[in-house]
Parts: structure tokens; C-alpha cells; sequence
RNA sequence: GUCCCCUUCGUCUAGUGGUUAGGACACCGGGUUUUCAUCCCGGCAACAGGGGUUCGACUCUCCUAGGGGAUACCA
């Protein structure tokens, strides 16, 4: 049988970094299986739909790089890939559960079908028996030709599924195992077709993978509680379920699930913040599941071929944006210099540092200032604080910065004027040759060599964090450096 | 409250009856080094608890505890 998965995302909010992995998942397995990806939108929330989310969603899989095979954008056999667009199956499908006495009509109130508890609680630890919450099941007793008539009346109404008072449901969940649940515990007759006449996520969700053909449904475990109303669905039309694989979860560090309290969870601000597209999928991918022992960079490719349903962990799994950190270290020290200036541009950009397009000069100096600053960069939106001193005179620091621990003001000026001299002797062409004068004056002249260096740092980079020296002068030029000292020199005199 | 799922170093994980319980991140030491990084070497650190099964349990089973999730006309 074909595999075919699919992603569902709600175009209620950003796209996330835990449903981005949910989708991930599904791509790799599709991937791995040879199967198809499946991209459809579960626009049925018409509340919280936003045509912004919509575009964030395509934005986001573009950028990242993985892409569905049929999808609302690429077409595709069991087209259209948008519920809004199917909303008369819905309807159809609800009605036809009615027809077959699984469903029904229900009129009551929102409120009056508000979840609450039958019997709460005394609040002395005498707790009364559990009785339960959710919908009271009040026109399940109704009359179906009566219910039917108030219906095509135009009365106000939904259409819930009528769940087994007793007996029980089960299903074997590929990760987890069998699972089996008391039909007494499964949510009292949700709700499939709304007021508004558009399904809620049940109906749809089942109607779709149906007549798409979905072979397997892989999600979070959040949803377990809402896999066995879906068997009861599928059992009602008559239909063969998909295999399940319920996902293990994303944590915040609280243990709680992955929410904005913990940072950023929004792949935009991750992205916005300099993450590689690379270290992103690579960190996630393994959030829950693990693929070759002893080796934690994996590309697209790699994990696309290697991934196994046996190696993901069923416990839920802690984001750590610690660990994302280093990955993303790793991807950007493996960059070659005009991608890592590509990647960097844009920051740069932003900064004012550079044009949205570079002039040929600023291009040049970007793919001199590569080399300066791969082993340096955490995320790439560390780059303009970086390299800003190859664009732009930086303000005088204080002049503390300028003097090494032990000296004075004037010690200091004094090793200004030695690199001055050295600088216009030797140059920064070669940084052997200008490392071994620095080090034979330095010695002459009772310096460390840090200390020579450092009121230098300090004089052309604006700070005494910077990229190695030499080779940050040789690209700045030494023409560029040397008004920088004489700058110095003054606000030390 | 009720139901369901889960449980190996702080975190992500390897491990499928017999291992000195391995790796990675973090952390702590040390080395390289003109700052910061990178890089290299070393160290710390875990099988939730209790019953079984077994010659032998991290591995199988049961119970307890703890954690998480679900209990919507949101997905």
C-alpha cells in the first residue's frame, strides 16, 4: 500500500516549531517510505483564520526547504487541499451519519452545552462521585424526523456524533501500542458540524484522510483523547482507519508544553534571530528520536533515508535552545565564504552596514570579512555587531578600553605609537611577518604582546572583542587603521 | 475530579536478560591562542521506588509515586 502522510496545519497562528516538527516527521517518514507528503489546510475555524498565518505558512516551508508533494499551492490528485473549499462534503458526510442514526441534529445553546462538571466538588476532599463533564447528550433523545423538520426549518443547530454509551473502542497506535478506552470516558457526542455549517476538526480531519487516502496519521500525543471518536467516526461510515502514530511532545523547560513562556517557538523568530534553516530540521529531528548512535549531524537527506518509526522515543522531550545553539555554531562553521556572506547580508543590510544589494566594493569586503567571523558567530544575526568596524568608523570606547590591565594612559599611547610605526614598516600583508615584528618589538620594548595588541584592537575595532587583528586590518586596509590610531592617541594624550 | 500516555546523567539520547550503562549539549578542569571564539584533551553525572519472573534484570511483569496530556460549535 502507498504511504501517503500529510501535515494539517490550522491557519490560526504562526506556524510553531513543535507542529513544524510534527510536520517534519511526517516528511521523513513519507521520505523514507517513498510515500507522499501531503500538505492540506484545516481553514475551518473561521474566528482565528488570518490570510497572514496562511502566507507564514507558506514562507516558513519555503524557507526551511521541505516540501509537500500535493498541497492547496501544487495540486494534486484529491484536490481541493483546502477545507474551506470542501465545505459541502462536510455537510453531506454529517447528514449522511445522521441518515445512518450515528449522529444528530442538536439545537441546544452554546452555553447550555457547555462543558462543566455534574458534581463538583465540595472543596472538603469529600469529592462526590466522578459523573463526569462534557455535553449532556440532551438531543440525543430528541425525535429524528422531529429534529430533521426543526432543521430544514433553518433552526440554529449542530450535528453530533453519537458515541456508544458503553463498550469500548480500541486501536493500536504504531508507537505506542494498543490502546483500548471505555466509551463511557470518550468525550460525551462532540460536535462535527458547527453552527456555522463548516466541520470541526473530527469531521474533517477523518472525512479528508479518507478520501485522500491517508495511510497513516502521524500527530502529537495531545491527541490521543480524540483518536478513539475518531475510530467510533470511521467505524460509523464504514470506513478502514489509517495506521496512528501519536508523536511524543515538546516541553519547555518546566516540563509543561512548548509555549511562548520558554522563548521563541515561532520558526519566524528563529529564523529572524539567525538560525540555519539546517541546525533548525537537524535539532528538531531529534527532539524524541534518534537515528545513528554517536553522530548528531544529520542533513535533510540523511535523516530523509535513516528514519525509522522504531527509533522514536514515546516520553516527551524537552526543547532545549542550549543544544539548537550549538548545532547552529556547527552549520555556520561549515558554510564556505560566499554562502556564509549571502546568509550574513541580509543582516548587515538591516544594520545599515550594506546595501540591500551590495556594491561590488561591499561584496569584496564581505567575502574578505567571512573568514573573520565563522568561528565566532552563534547566530547570524551576531554578524553586524561584528564586522561594523569594516563599514563604519566606530565611536571612540572609553578610554579605559584602551589601556591593558597594569599600565597607564601613557604605556598605552606609547604601544599606539610602536604598531603605528610597525603598521606603516611591515604592514598586515603577511601574517607571519607582521606577527613576528609585533612579538620582536614587543619584547624590545617591555611589552607582553597582548598588551601591544590590545590598545590596537581597541583603536581600529572600537572594542576589545574582535576578529583576529592582523587580519581584520588587512581587510579594513591599513589606510583605513591608521587614522583610527592617531584618534586614539589623542584622546589618550 | 475522571480518563489516557510517559519514566536511563541537568537536557537530548544509545541500550531490546549477562555492558566498567555509551555518545552529544551544558558544566568543571587543562592545552593551543594577539582579544573573543574555534579546536584538542580530561573530568563530573543516570537506569524513580517496591514487589515478582529468572541462575541473572536498565531491559519482561505488577503495584506505587512522579510528570505530562485530554476533557470546546480550537485545532
Amino acid at each position: 500500500m502507498e504511504v501517503r502522510v500529510r501535515y494539517a496545519p490550522s491557519p490560526t497562528g504562526l506556524q510553531h516549531i513543535g507542529s513544524v516538527r510534527t510536520a517534519l516527521f511526517n516528511y521523513l517518514f513519507a521520505r523514507s517510505q517513498g510515500g507522499k507528503f501531503i500538505l492540506r489546510l484545516e481553514d475551518t475555524d473561521r474566528s482565528r483564520f488570518s490570510d497572514a498565518y496562511v502566507q507564514n505558512m507558506y514562507d516558513t516551508f519555503s524557507w526551511l526547504g521541505f516540501y509537500w508533494d500535493e498541497g492547496p499551492d501544487l495540486g494534486g490528485p484529491c484536490k481541493p487541499y483546502i477545507q474551506s473549499e470542501r465545505f459541502e462534503l462536510y455537510r453531506e458526510h454529517a447528514q449522511r451519519l445522521v441518515a445512518l442514526g450515528k449522529a444528530y441534529y442538536c439545537f441546544c445553546s452554546d452555553k447550555a452545552a457547555a462543558a462543566e462538571p455534574s458534581n463538583p466538588a465540595e472543596g472538603d476532599g469529600q469529592d462526590e462521585a466522578p459523573a463526569g463533564f462534557g455535553y449532556p447528550r440532551t438531543c440525543r433523545a430528541l425525535d429524528p424526523a422531529e429534529a430533521k423538520r426543526r432543521a430544514d426549518a433553518g433552526e440554529s443547530h449542530v450535528i453530533r456524533l453519537k458515541i456508544p454509551l458503553e463498550g469500548t473502542t480500541k486501536f493500536t497506535d504504531l508507537l505506542l501500542g494498543d490502546i483500548e478506552w471505555k466509551n463511557a470516558d470518550v468525550n460525551p457526542d462532540p460536535v462535527l458540524l458547527k453552527s456555522d455549517g463548516y466541520p470541526t476538526y473530527h469531521l474533517a480531519n477523518v472525512v479528508d484522510d479518507h478520501l485522500m487516502g491517508i495511510s497513516h496519521v502521524m500527530r502529537a500525543q495531545e491527541w490521543i483523547p480524540s483518536a478513539p471518536l475518531h475510530m467510533i467516526m470511521y467505524d460509523a461510515f464504514g470506513w478502514t482507519p489509517p495506521a496512528l502514530c501519536h508523536l511524543p511532545m515538546v516541553l519547555g523547560q518546566d516540563g509543561h508544553k512548548l509555549s511562548k513562556r520558554h522563548g521563541s517557538t515561532a520558526v519566524d523568530e528563529f529564523r529572524t534571530k539567525g538560525y540555519l534553516k539546517e541546525a533548525l530540521i537537524n535539532y528538531v529531528a531529534m527532539l524524541g528520536c534518534s537515528y545513528e548512535d554517536g553522530r548528531d549531524l544529520f542533513s535533510l537527506e540523511d535523516l530523509s533515508r535513516l528514519f525509522t518509526i522504531e527509533h522514536i522515543n514515546k516520553a516527551p522531550a524537552v526543547f532545549d535552545y542550549v543544544k539548537l545553539e550549538w548545532f547552529n555554531g556547527q552549520y555556520i562553521r561549515m558554510k564556505g565564504d560566499e554562502e556564509l556572506v549571502s546568509l550574513m547580508t541580509p543582516y548587515l543590510a538591516a544594520a545599515g552596514l550594506v546595501g540591500d544589494k551590495p556594491s561590488a566594493a561591499e561584496s569584496a569586503l564581505l567575502l574578505a570579512a567571512a573568514p573573520l567571523v565563522r568561528e565566532r558567530l552563534k547566530y547570524l544575526s551576531d554578524a553586524p555587531a561584528a564586522l561594523a568596524f569594516l563599514f563604519t568608523e566606530p565611536p571612540l570606547p572609553p578610554l579605559e578600553e584602551f589601556i591593558p590591565k597594569k599600565l597607564d594612559a601613557a604605556r598605552a599611547k606609547a604601544a599606539l605609537a610602536l604598531c603605528k610605526q610597525l603598521l606603516a614598516a611591515v604592514g598586515v600583508d603577511s601574517h607571519e611577518e607582521a606577527e613576528a615584528a609585533f612579538r620582536s618589538k614587543a619584547e624590545a620594548e617591555g611589552f607582553k604582546l597582548g598588551d601591544l595588541l590590545m590598545p590596537l584592537r581597541v583603536a581600529v575595532t572600537g572594542t576589545k572583542v574582535s576578529p583576529p587583528l592582523f587580519e581584520s586590518i588587512k581587510v579594513l586596509g591599513v589606510d583605513k587603521a591608521l587614522p583610527r590610531i592617531d584618534r586614539a592617541m589623542e584622546a589618550l594624550s
